[in-house]
DNA sequence: CCTGATCTGCGTCAGCACGG
DNA sequence: CCGTGCTGACGCAGATCAGG
């Protein structure tokens, strides 16, 4: 078992529905105490903020490699051009 | 329209890393 | 150790899209 599953008794409730008013001590075992709750809701309160930021910065720099593969695909299109011109002016000075 | 597939964002859990 | 933050994985709901 994994220690606690306090919000939803019957396991069919889905996963990111936030019972966010509920007491605890309602159902609850008696060793659940009120601070036990309380320690929870806090922690799964700062969680869900770290996951909202997490997010965030993974979004960002998804964007940011974007960004630079596109800055990369315009200088190698840059550079394949030169390439080009510096080969035709080799080629005119040989023959 | 309707419907099934895909995308997107969210909350939660598990597990790792780190500092006290 | 233990508490805490970060992040991958999961399941869910709502939005969007493509095909009938």
């Amino acid at each position: 078992m994994s220690g606690y599953q306090i919000c939803t008794p019957t396991s069919s409730l889905p996963q990111g529905v936030v019972m966010a008013g509920s007491p605890g001590s309602l159902h609850s075992p008696p060793h659940v105490t009120d601070e036990t709750t309380r320690k929870r809701q806090l922690r799964l309160m700062k969680n869900r903020e770290a996951a909202r930021e997490c997010r965030r910065k993974k979004k960002e720099y998804v964007k940011c490699l974007e960004n630079r593969v596109a800055v990369l695909e315009n200088q190698n299109r840059t550079l394949i051009e030169e390439l080009k011109a510096l080969k035709d002016i080799y080629c005119h000075k040989v023959e």
